[in-house]
DNA sequence: GTCTATAATTTGATAGAC
DNA sequence: GTCTATCAAATTATAGAC
C-alpha cells in the first residue's frame, strides 16, 4: 500500500526544511521530489504557510510519540529524562538533520503568523513533558526554569552538532544538561 | 561623518538576517532600506554569498571584540565564562535578536559553501575561547567537551529566549550551565 | 487528483549612461 | 557610486480541462 501523496509532500517537505529553513522550500521543488506538477501540490495544500502548519504538526505529533515509547518502563526521572534526549539524538542520527523546529524557530520573527503559533506550541509541549519528568521535590518556579534549560540544551546541541558536522557532540552536552538537571550527584569527571 | 554605504547595507542585511535567515534576504529590500536601487549594492557586494559572507566576518569581529571587553579585569574562570555570558545577553538584549551564527548554523546544508565555512569557524573560534577560559585543572579532551556545551547550551538559550518571547529565560539558562562546566560546587537550589 | 497554461511578483544579476 | 533599463529564472498562486 502507497502512502498518500499529501504524506509525500510532507516528506519531502521536511527533508527540505530540516535542512535550509522555511524559504528554502518551494512548491516546485516538492513536486518534482514526488514526480508531479506544483500546481497539484495546492490541491491538497492551499498555500505555503498551510503546508508548514500541517508539517509542523505531524512532526509534532511523531516526536512525541516516539518520545512517550521512549519514556515507556521509565521510574526514575532519571530514566525519564533519558529518554528525552534519546528521542533528539535517534531523530537526529537517523535523518542527519536539525529538528524541524530549531530551524524554524530560529527564523521565527520571520515566519508567517500561524506557523510560529504552531513552532512555539512545539515548543511549550517539549518544556511540559521535561517539567513533569523532573524531580516533584523541586519547587514549581524552579522545575519551570530547569525545564527550559534542558530544552534549550538540546535544541542547541543538535544545531552545533549538525553544524560543526560532529554527532558525537550531542551526547556529551545531553549528558551535562542532564547532570545540570537532577539533584546534585557529584560531578565526576571534575573532581 | 555619515556611515559608509557597505556598512548600512550591512546593518540593514544584519537586521533581516537574524530576523529571517538567508533566505528572507533580497537585495531589494536591502537598497529600499537605504534608498538606493538594488543594482547599486552590487557595486558593494558582486553576490549575495559574498555579502553574506562579509557580514558574518564583521559580526564574528564585533563578537570577539565585546566579549574581549566584557572580560576584561577577569580572573577566575568563573569571571571569564560569564563574561561569555554577559555577551551572548547584551546581543540578545539590546537586538531583540537571535545570534546571526544561529540561524545561519540552523539553516547550514541549504547556505553557500562559502557562507558555510563562515559560519563554521565563528563556532570554532566560541569554542576555542571558552575552552582556554575553563580550569587548567581539566584534561583536554573534557575541557572541549565542556566547553561544546556550554556554547552549545547558550545558543540553545537565545533561540528559546527569543522564540518564546521571554528573554529572563536566557538568564537562567545561563546560569545553570555554568555551574555546569565548574568543578562541582553544590546545587544549592535542588538540594 | 493531476494536468496545462498562465498570471503576477520577486529574485539575483548585468550592461551601460551619468 | 548611483542610476535606468533590462534579463532570465524562480516563486506563489489560480483557472479550467481531463
Amino acid at each position: 500500500m502507497q502512502a498518500k501523496t499529501s504524506d509525500k509532500l510532507l516528506d519531502a517537505a521536511e527533508f527540505r526544511m530540516r535542512r535550509g529553513g522555511y524559504n528554502a522550500v518551494s512548491f516546485r521543488d516538492l513536486a518534482s521530489d514526488i514526480n508531479i506538477k506544483s500546481s497539484s501540490v495546492h490541491y491538497h495544500f492551499p498555500t505555503k504557510e498551510v503546508l508548514a502548519v500541517a508539517l509542523v504538526e505531524r512532526y509534532s505529533e511523531r516526536f512525541f510519540e516516539l518520545l512517550k515509547s521512549e519514556a515507556d518502563g521509565a521510574k526514575t526521572p532519571e530514566e525519564v529524562l533519558k529518554a528525552y534526549s534519546a528521542t533528539c539524538e535517534k531523530a537526529l542520527v537517523v535523518d542527519k538533520a536539525v529538528c524541524l523546529c530549531i530551524v524554524l524557530g530560529a527564523e521565527m520573527p520571520g515566519l508567517p503568523q500561524l506557523l510560529q503559533d504552531s513552532v512555539r506550541r512545539f515548543f511549550d509541549a517539549n518544556i511540559d513533558w521535561v517539567e513533569r519528568a523532573l524531580p516533584n521535590t523541586y519547587p514549581d518556579a524552579l522545575r519551570n526554569r530547569k525545564a527550559r534549560a534542558f530544552v534549550a540544551a538540546h535544541q542547541g546541541a543538535i544545531v552545533m552538532a549538525i553544524g560543526l558536522g560532529d554527532l558525537e557532540i550531542f551526547r556529551g552536552i545531553s549528558e551535562d544538561s542532564l547532570r545540570g538537571v537532577l539533584p546534585s550527584k557529584p560531578n565526576i569527571e571534575a573532581l
